[in-house]
RNA sequence: GCGAAAGUGGCGGAACUGGUAGACGCGCUGGCCUUAGGAGCCAGUGGGGCAACCCGUAAGAGUUCGAGUCUCUUCUUUCGCACCA
């Protein structure tokens, strides 16, 4: 063993063995336990980053521990090759995204391997491989046949000068990011994913997801939104069915397709349709709104040019629900009517831009007295409220100007006609019974969760396998065809998908009848090559089906390590597709994912200058000096390369906009990846976000060479060899109380430690712990060969545990101290229950619940004698004073608190 | 706007099941040492008093023998909102 340590090349040694003996190579053993543990997937955007390190220090730690359990582990690693990212680099250098992408992932895979992440490459994959996105296109097509995927139109951003579909990360302010543009919503054919067929067992099987976390759980809940309530049908008054019949009448081609449309689709429907929780506020109804797209919209528009330029002006601006939630509620009235559908007063219907054509029926009633927006949309419109429940305690017989939330509260009906005096379950039952009675209504559930539209207008994804031919219509590419494969040269110019000017690409003979037709240029959304990645680790080389029987063995994922951001998509998405695929016959689980663990984001001081004209400069903290005052509060900081003061703007997550940043590779080469692995691991608990701290990777750095120095000294100063500490130290031998303490306390590390890692999956504290213990042996001076044992059994225990963190240094540290077989291939030690073993314990002595003594007591003392002991104390003598105690709480073990 | 979570020293964080607030590390202060290294070692470090003790976990209330932890209200920050991945 040499005197310095030298992370370089102690990292290469062990990756180097690592290697040679296939470590971490999978295999199936039938019979023996498996532990699947997964990081998601990488996008290979360039570099690793900070996020990256993270999440996959978190699964090599736990991989790593569970091997050592003695479990059959498998951690795979692939690419989430496809996305918008490789476009817009390639629309920055003129590189195809392919090109591009290869060589992002050749260069990820090199930093992920100097990490040395226990990784089995063997099952690499990215979904840009045609091997794997082949499956993608066969699955599409199995669920088209099954009519799990379908066709209908959807809303997109429309940038009406680059004439192209934008993503919402595209639109700024409303606008297109690259001409400026205001956007527009453009409705278009797209396929879609019936996502919502799964939405109650979706919700119903989040009760089983026991080793999720609970705010995902209740995220998706939420996401997944079934409400109770009721459809209630408003027959259309005379206006509409007059307006309704003019148009019919209308010599064909009078109206233009988007009215006709519309008549053909009120015609059909005969009432206004609105879903409402709350039916026992039917007689409050003094309004109803409809969504912009709305059918009755554009019947109304028709000779009303005011309301006309109020539907279009609400086709501008983005589909994002964020903008559409948050702009200003604005409405204006159709002039037309519909009926109460029980008391047959005439409501007047306006449109409303609140109102979402996604949700529901794309309509809702208005009920002022008892809903806050609706109150707020009525005073605007002088619009009349009309109180129709009041709470059993209510002080107030009519709802005031100003909204109050007990105003939404259940209550008991009035000014309900015979429905009045009823408590909230019994009008429901009873306004919803007379609906029914009329065929006007029926009890339903709804819910949030809308189908997955899958359609992407972009070049760098999945081709949709169709092909649309003018005398077949839309056919399936056969199997025999499959894949279609996607042409890797083009380069996106921005305006629209290269795709539909690429003739190889886009002429094709009709598989049915052979003539000319024309292939579908849409890709699919990224998010469907993530919905399954992880069932095709467990048989990435079967190249005849998209899975096989190893999912048995290897699946569910035991551990799946991820950023919080995919809380809801990304997961919902993928607990439907396995649910798909089990429909189709092809695997036997619904559940994906057995425990999940959310990871932080990673975030970093921001530095910047604000000059007097024009945008803040951002500046790197690798080029920013901080300074401190002589109390350790900081004070300011200076640019390095001129010596000037930048401002300090707090903390965000690392990003380039920000320049906040730190590239893990120079990390890596300054001090090795153990010290990058571990300054991760220790420096916030894996749930909580990360700050990024120079000075804390430095600390650890010194941590490692202070352990390293610690093991040489101790391998340098006499004979070492296997089995001299943990097994060698006789049960009873005579160690001395300062011996006893360290064996005790390195056992005790080892207890926490383990539970640390197996059930809390929180590695600060861990760490923590190790540290305390190195410090502790450090300071033990004991002679004689016995210390030496205690000693060499404490050293053993520091790199075990710690092993999983940092692998490379524990890998070297365990062949120092005298072992031949390497430690990725040991056996993970329990702790010795006798050397834990305490004859007596300290004991907290509160008065009135405030600290005022501890004191020593046998372990298993009774309360007498604890009390005893406490009363042997002057200051909680003094405290107690001469009355006799109120009373006396005793936990054994811990405290003693005498309340007077 | 809606949904979810989090606020503890100068900083990151610890306190797991309601029972010692501040483990471990960073920063800072003082000292020692030297092969002057992105070193190492020793001591100190929540505030007040510098003693006894008192006060302290975003703010305010409540439950309890006892609250950082449980309940309610408010404030702030972070994540998601269906075409970023």
């Amino acid at each position: 063993m040499q005197e310095r340590y030298e992370p370089a090349a102690v990292e290469r040694a062990a990756q180097d063995y690592w290697d040679s003996q296939g470590t971490f190579v999978a295999r199936e053993q039938a019979g023996r336990g498996k532990y699947y543990c997964l990081s998601m997937f990488p996008y290979p955007s360039g570099r690793l980053h900070m996020g990256h390190v993270r999440n996959y220090t978190i699964g090599d730690v736990l991989a790593r521990f569970m091997r050592m359990q003695g479990l059959n582990v498998l951690q795979p690693m692939g690419w989430d090759a496809f996305g918008l990212p490789a476009e817009n680099a390639a629309m920055a250098n003129g590189v195809p995204p392919a090109r591009w992408t290869r060589e992002n992932i050749a260069y990820m895979k090199r930093q992920l391997q100097a990490l040395g992440f226990g990784l089995d490459w063997t099952r690499e994959l990215a979904t840009c491989d045609p091997e794997y996105y082949r499956w993608n296109q066969w699955l599409f097509l199995a669920l088209l046949e099954r009519g799990i995927a379908y066709k209908k139109t959807g809303v997109v951003n429309w940038d009406p000068v680059d004439q192209t579909v934008l993503a919402n990360e595209q639109v700024i302010d409303g606008r297109g990011w690259r001409t400026g543009a205001p956007v527009e919503k453009r409705e278009i054919p797209m396929y879609y994913l019936r996502i919502t067929a799964y939405s109650e067992e979706l919700l119903d099987a989040l009760d089983g997801l026991h080793d999720w976390p609970e705010r995902v759980r209740t995220m998706q809940a939420n996401w997944i939104g079934r409400s109770e309530g009721c459809e209630v049908s408003f027959p259309y008054a005379d206006d509409i069915q007059a307006a309704l019949e003019q148009g019919a009448l209308a010599p064909p081609g009078a109206v233009a397709g988007g009215v006709a449309q519309a008549l053909a689709a009120l015609q059909r429907d005969g009432t206004l349709k609105v879903f409402t929780t709350r039916v026992d506020t039917l007689f409050g109804v003094t309004f109803a709104a409809v969504s912009a797209e709305h059918p009755l919209a554009a019947l109304a528009s028709v000779g009303n040019p005011q309301l006309a330029a109020f539907v279009e002006e609400c086709r501008r601006g983005s589909t994002m629900e964020a903008d559409v939630a948050t702009m200003e509620k604005r409405g204006l009235a159709t002039g037309l009517h519909v009926l109460h559908p029980l008391s047959g007063a005439p409501i007047e219907v306006w449109v409303a831009n609140y109102v979402l054509m996604s949700y529901g029926e794309g309509a809702v009633m208005g009920v002022p007295a008892h809903d806050e927006r609706d109150l707020e949309f009525a005073r605007r419109h002088g619009i009349a409220v009309r109180t129709v429940v009041r709470p059993a305690l209510a002080s107030w017989e009519q709802v005031g100007a100003a909204w109050l939330p007990e105003y939404a509260a259940h209550g008991i009906t009035i000014n309900s006609g015979e429905f009045s005096g009823l408590e909230f379950d019994a009008a429901v039952a009873a306004i919803s019974g007379a609906l029914e009675q009329r065929g006007l209504g029926r009890k339903r559930v709804q819910w949030r969760l809308r189908d997955w539209g899958i359609s992407r207008q972009r070049y760098w994804g999945c081709p949709i396998p169709l092909i649309h031919c003018a005398a077949c219509g839309e056919v399936p590419v056969p199997e025999a065809d499959l894949p279609v494969r996607l042409p890797e040269d083009l380069v996106p110019d921005g305006s629209g998908n290269p795709l539909e000017k690429c003739a190889a690409f886009l002429h094709v003979a009709c598989p049915r009848c052979g003539r000319a037709a024309r292939r579908e240029t849409d890709t699919m959304d990224t998010f469907v090559d993530s919905s399954w990645y992880f069932l095709r680790f467990a048989s990435a080389d079967q190249r005849a089906a998209p899975v096989d029987e190893r999912v048995q063995y290897w699946l569910p994922v035991d551990q799946y390590i991820g950023g919080i951001e995919h809380a809801i998509l990304h997961l919902l998405y993928s607990r439907f597709w396995t649910r798909a695929m089990r429909d189709l016959g092809l695997v036997k689980l619904a559940e994906p994912f057995g425990k999940l663990l959310t990871q932080g984001m990673v975030l970093n001081q921001i530095y910047y200058r604000q000059p007097a004209a024009g945008r803040r400069v951002y500046f790197n903290p690798a080029e920013v000096e901080v300074h401190f005052d002589a109390d350790g509060k900081r004070t300011g900081a200076i640019l390095t390369g001129d010596g000037q003061a930048v401002e300090i703007g707090g903390l965000g997550t690392m990003s380039k906009s920000k320049n906040n940043g730190v590239d893990p590779q120079s990390m890596v080469e300054k001090y090795g990846a153990d010290t990058a692995r571990l300054f991760m691991m220790f420096a916030s608990p894996p749930e909580q976000t990360l700050e990024w701290s120079e000075e804390g990777v430095q600390g650890q750095f010194r941590f490692l060479r202070r352990l390293w120095k610690a093991v040489y000294e101790h391998v340098v100063a006499g004979p070492v060899s296997a089995h001299q500490g943990l097994v060698s130290i006789a049960a009873d031998a005579a160690l001395g109380a300062a011996g006893a303490a360290l064996r005790r306390q390195a056992h005790h590390t080892l207890e926490r430690v383990t539970d640390d890692i197996a059930r809390r999956r929180v590695f600060n504290t861990a760490i923590a712990a190790s540290m305390e213990l190195l410090n502790a042996v450090t300071r033990y001076q004991e002679p004689g060969p016995m210390a030496r044992a205690v000693r060499h059994e404490a050293f053993e225990i520091i790199v075990l545990c710690l092993s999983p963190m940092v692998p490379h240094i524990s890998h070297e540290l365990w062949y120092a101290l005298g072992h031949e077989q390497a430690l990725i291939d040991a056996t993970w030690p329990r702790p010795d229950q006798h050397a834990l073993a305490q004859d007596t314990v300290e004991l907290i002595v509160q008065v009135n619940g405030k600290l005022r003594a501890r004191v020593q007591v046998a372990t298993g003392a009774d309360e007498a004698s604890a009390r005893a002991a406490a009363m042997a104390d002057a200051t909680v003598r003094r405290f107690v004073g001469d009355a006799p105690p109120r009373r006396v709480v005793y936990v054994p073990g811990k405290l003693l608190n005498i309340v007077v």
